[in-house]
DNA sequence: AATAATTTTTAGATTTATCTAAAAATTATT
DNA sequence: AATAATTTTTAGATAAATCTAAAAATTATT
């Protein structure tokens, strides 16, 4: 049986593994989960013993095809749940992480069989974010961050980099949701700021919001 | 903040007490939930240093109001998302507890009462037992043991005592559901079973089965 | 290449929930 | 009422996950 200790240790491997570094460090998950690295040197440990990652002192942590496994499933279960939340019970976009983080370690393979079919098979959860289907396939659209479109691109959007709330309630804010058009109309080399023309009006958003907000461009 | 065990713990004492006893003895709660019960004696300690529980050394247990709360809520949350699995998921009656016994721990006011709302309001769920509404207030029909219902009784059934699978696999297998109508034709001094007619047909139920079915009289 | 800085691991302690086995208290039986 | 049987509690151990502080290894800097 895995605990759900461990399926936090191996979620945190995954989305770090994601980003680029293959062998993740002790220190990297520590901060992601807020834990000691201490702590972190003994379940990487236990996660290898149970086939669940590759471990060799001081060289980090990776998935074994096993753990790869439990990560894109709890991740699955975590994205329809989250439209489930938004979709169904009338959830905002910047509401549904702490509860998905909860309900995606509910074991039951039935239930999320038929959580899939109520909801009609999403593809992609209320942040743009692909879901997994049954046998583990991700299919990701190729999407770029605003900040690399070109003047004179015209976008679509399509998820976010960041997905805390403070950063969704500022798009609300703003009238920017998945699926919102807009044009590139400048890019200010002083600051990285982007000027977007959305709904026939022109608005300046700054490199920071840019380098978190995905489109998809033509 | 109150944890899973915790929770597991109070639900145990507020079930054993509905069943007639006042102060709930370790033995009882131990066998409930599978442990020993010098882990009950150390658990009723905490929460009554926690302010759930009332207890005394010898003297068993009983919830305070605080932790009856407690206990509602989880039982409200469980009885809802069984409404849910089964109005929703297309579960049956006979799937639907393990489920929620891990759904019933899921901590967001939110979610329950939007899930109240999206199930419509519901006043019992799939086994017959009544909801408890946000405030905590149960309202129980006047329903009795099928065993206890008169011969010429006009009946319909509204619950059940016990709500095993294997029970509920015996109900379906009969063409017995919540709301099915019956006729008490008559009662065996001899094995106490039942003889009843359901849409014109007669059918012999062990006293076994009549004393786990409620029914509503007229 | 030697030293400094950082990262990672080890060793030992702590917390939560559990267990076993023995002691204490309660309840039942003669 | 004394003894037997049962229940309940205590004491001490164990397992999981964490922590702190010190030691070891790695990486960076001079």
């Amino acid at each position: 049986m895995i605990t759900l200790t461990e399926e936090n240790y191996i979620k945190s491997i995954y989305h770090l593994g994601k980003q680029g570094v293959n062998n993740v460090s002790t220190n990297a998950i520590a901060k992601d989960i807020k834990t000691k690295a201490s702590s972190v040197t003994d379940m990487v440990k236990k996660l290898s013993e149970k086939g669940y990652a590759d471990y060799k002192k001081y060289q980090g942590a990776t998935l074994t095809e096993k753990g790869k496994r439990v990560a894109v499933s709890i991740i699955r279960k975590h994205r329809l749940w989250e439209v489930f939340l938004v979709e169904k019970l009338n959830f905002s976009w910047d509401e549904i992480h702490e509860v998905a983080e909860q309900l995606e370690h509910i074991k039951s393979e039935k239930l999320i069989k038929q959580l899939d079919a109520f909801l009609e098979y999403p593809t992609h959860d209320p942040h743009g974010d692909p879901i997994p289907d049954e046998t583990g396939k991700i299919k990701s659209i190729d999407k770029i961050l605003l900040s690399q479109a070109q003047i004179g691109d015209a976008c679509i959007c399509v998820g976010v980099q960041d997905s805390s709330s403070e950063f969704l309630k500022y798009l609300d804010k703003n009238n920017i949701a998945l699926g919102t058009e807009l044009i590139v109309v400048h890019k200010e080399p002083f600051d990285n700021s982007v000027t977007i023309l959305v709904s026939a009006k022109e608005f300046i958003i700054s490199n920071m919001i840019a380098n978190n907000l995905f489109v998809k461009v033509g």
